[in-house]
DNA sequence: CCTACCGATCGGTAGG
DNA sequence: CCTACCGATCGGTAGG
């Protein structure tokens, strides 16, 4: 009798925690297509297969479904960035070329995470739209930008780069990947993913080498220092 | 009696276009505010000191205003870029600075048009969420491409910069503004105009040189030329 | 997890 | 240019 209890209430919170979950994907595939305010918490319960009101049980509003949406990136990003590796060694010991290369794999490997990708398209379409979104992507950029500012920094003080601003150069570097971003998922992004993907990764990589061959060091100038 | 009549119509048809222009200003003045969705017609309404339905016996729809917001801005660049002169005289004549010069102030001017501004804002707002709106973009986008494209193809023609390929040239040259602008329209514009816009004035005068820095043609291979 | 309901708000229309 | 109204849709709740 306690057995059969104790094995319901199993059954059930899994249950549960399996709804919850398929609301959770559901309303990431929805709020990428049609934004957040076009999809409507009905068009979610549907897609589970469960009626609106019961959308409740597991969340309490549809905000917090965004909310939950918005921790995902930043837990990925956990896994992904925070080596803990010491960049100025890793620019030392990879040089501009293979250090430049690396970074650019690492925020590509971050993309293709398929949550990852319909995620930054909700953050995109909704960036004005939402206070939530627009807090959490003020943070990412002023993030990306010290980080980067820092880096090259590091750069000119071991003499691999001419000596140009660093947060000149940050924003040079990470401009290209924030409009093609942009570009991507707002005028190309058809769902599909791969189909417009491969292009933008081609126009990224040659935007990385036009990047590198501006600012590095010249061979002459290496020789007389 | 018939002049009098003439004048009632004549007054009548002038208050008529009057309120129209209101509308049309209100409109732009709220959809850059508030974005095309959250700005209802009411508020339109309340702005221009009339009842909602009245609107409708000067526009058919809520699309409709929008459709007319956006026909400004093709009206001002026919003014400002359809210029008679010859891009090739423009490059030979001027030679590379001062001709990215001339550009950069064109863009800026175009830009200081106040309606401009609050256009710009409404179009990346709802880049996303409205077709038209997202029509719109594409062309802008892909007419400013071919330009800047044939303009680095002919520089590399005269020998002005470095044989690099003008379309990825034209990319970094333009995604540096479109990041700048979104940024600017999204995460700081606060409708006082000014404040953050000199910031941004200054940001992309450094890109500029900074572009033409990484482009111009060294001065020894011009000698040995 | 459901049925049945709520108030709020929207763009647009009829008729004067 | 107005008053008065329309159907549609929304997020969310009560109560079981």
């Amino acid at each position: 009798m306690n057995k059969n209890k104790e094995n319901n209430t199993i059954i059930k919170s899994k249950r549960e925690k399996d709804t919850k979950e398929r609301i959770f994907k559901a309303a990431i595939d929805l709020f990428s297509e049609k934004g957040f305010d076009a999809a409507s918490m009905r068009e979610i319960a549907e897609m589970v297969g469960i009626k609106k009101a019961s959308l409740y049980s597991h969340y309490n509003s549809k905000d917090q479904i965004l909310e939950k949406i918005l921790k995902y990136p930043i837990k990925r990003m956990g896994t992904v960035g925070q080596q803990d590796v010491n960049t100025e060694e890793l620019i030392v010991s990879l040089g501009l070329e293979k250090f430049m290369d690396l970074a650019g794999d690492l925020i590509l490997s971050w993309m293709e995470d398929p949550y990852m990708e319909k995620i930054w398209r909700i953050i995109c379409i909704e960036l004005y739209h939402n206070p939530q979104i627009k807090k959490f992507y003020s943070e990412f950029i002023s993030l990306s930008c010290s980080y980067w500012e820092s880096a090259f920094d590091l750069m000119i003080k071991h003499k691999l780069i001419k000596p140009i601003d660093p947060r000149l150069l940050a924003s040079e570097y990470l401009s290209f990947y924030g409009n093609s971003y942009m570009e991507y998922f707002i005028l190309h992004y058809d769902g599909s993913s791969a189909s417009y993907l491969d292009e933008y990764k081609n126009r990224i990589e040659k935007h990385s080498k036009f990047i590198i061959n501006s600012i590095k060091q010249n061979e002459e100038i290496k020789l007389g220092d």
